[in-house]
DNA sequence: CCCCTTCATGTTACATGTAATATCATTATT
DNA sequence: AATAATGATATTACATGTAACATGAAGGGG
């Protein structure tokens, strides 16, 4: 007999309630600092407290929630800080993410890099910010996965959900969003031609403006508060 | 009255037990492959199952151990090529706690590296090979403190957990070893100049060397089985 | 001899019970 | 009025109960 695909695991409660909270948490609907109590959550979604506490602590593994012995576990606060630790972070790893990429990425995948940018640039011609992020974050996403290389993967996924959190805090123009769009374009063009080097220093260069912007971002707030 | 530091919460059994854990995989006690099973640990260390099934998925989100749904956790088995996909990953982010650490340390930081690095040199003189590795890890772990970038210092300690129980396949002779030394002491030299650009490419140099030996071992490795 | 079924055993996943503890509004005290 | 003591309420941390499920050995049929 021809190999079936495996069957996967009955979905258990604690990936759906997860999963549930984790969707909560990026969309805002739970906001940083809202307690994550767990005899009411259990009551909310009707199952026991099992496996909303194992779901919860999961929450603190990935950095969406952080908790208080024995005070409970609420919701992370991203504050700008955070999210430019962030990117000192990101500066680094989407650089190797972008090499390995290059090294490793076959037709398909190009295909696919082309086709988000593609969408991007709709985002951008009809100044669609919400969708411009999105696509953003998809085509950071994708080059992750093409570089095969699943810790790599697991720590960019992480990095993108504490950012998430914290992004209502960034601001962003329309030119800068136009600028981006270039860059990620670029990024592929180097990623095609399998040039592991230049894929990795525009990546970089990539990241690091927006790392820079969100330093002088902090540098004005704390100028502003020391005023 | 002056502020005492506040105390630290009263030791919680989930804490003592992943501790406990996690030095058993760490050790080598228990090693990769080994089924961890609630009721069993719950058995062997007195306690109920509550705090056990806690701590041995934080060992998953660790990256110490795995989970089978429904076919329970076992202490995780780093491959070669797990060892290689670390070290891509650290061969980017070490170079970015050095760089950090060159714009972030003070002398006192500057000192403990300097002791850590005589420490070492000693092993390498009596050719002890895990005073070696534990003086290593040590002033990777240091470097990462200093860097100020507590999501950066979890990221290295995570890989380093991880690559300790891959490391029994690695070999690493003498000579190896005694050129490791001094390229650490050439890294501290740039961070006490604040030679930022410098400490980065001397660190990632000092880890594409392990790699590029890890990846000619698995080269090596995948011929034997082909021929 | 190989394959399938059956059954015994042990575990996971979830549910629920409860003592110790934290929080907070209220009252008492200076 | 500000601070401290009190008590009501809710939560965490841990313990324990149990149905569904996985595993592996023993037995039966091809």
């Amino acid at each position: 007999m021809t190999d079936l695909p495996p069957l996967r695991p009955a979905t258990r409660i604690v990936d759906a309630v997860h999963e549930s909270l984790r969707e909560g948490i990026l969309s805002g609907v739970l906001p940083p600092g809202q307690p994550l109590s767990v005899p009411e959550l259990a009551r909310r979604l009707n199952v026991s407290r099992s496996p909303i506490r194992e779901a919860v602590l999961q929450l603190v593994s990935d950095g969406l929630a952080v908790e208080q012995p024995r005070r409970g576990v609420v919701v992370a606060t991203i504050e700008l800080n955070d999210v430019l630790e962030i990117h000192e972070i990101r500066e680094f790893v989407e650089a190797l993410s972008a090499r390995l990429c290059a090294e490793r990425i076959d037709a398909d995948g190009v295909a696919e890099l082309r086709s988000i940018i593609a969408r991007q640039e709709k985002c951008v011609a009809k100044d669609n910010a919400a969708g411009y992020f999105q696509t953003n974050a998809a085509f950071h996403e994708a080059i992750g996965r093409f570089s095969r290389n699943s810790r790599l993967h697991d720590i960019l996924i992480s990095l993108e959900g504490q950012m998430r959190i914290g992004l209502q805090r960034v601001s962003s123009e329309g030119e800068q969003r136009r600028r981006g769009v270039l860059e990620h374009a670029q990024i592929v063009n180097a990623i095609e031609k399998r040039d592991g080097d230049r894929a990795e220093r525009l990546m970089r260069e990539h990241i690091a403006k927006t790392r820079k912007r969100l330093a002088e971002q902090i540098r004005k707030a704390r100028g502003e508060v020391a005023a």
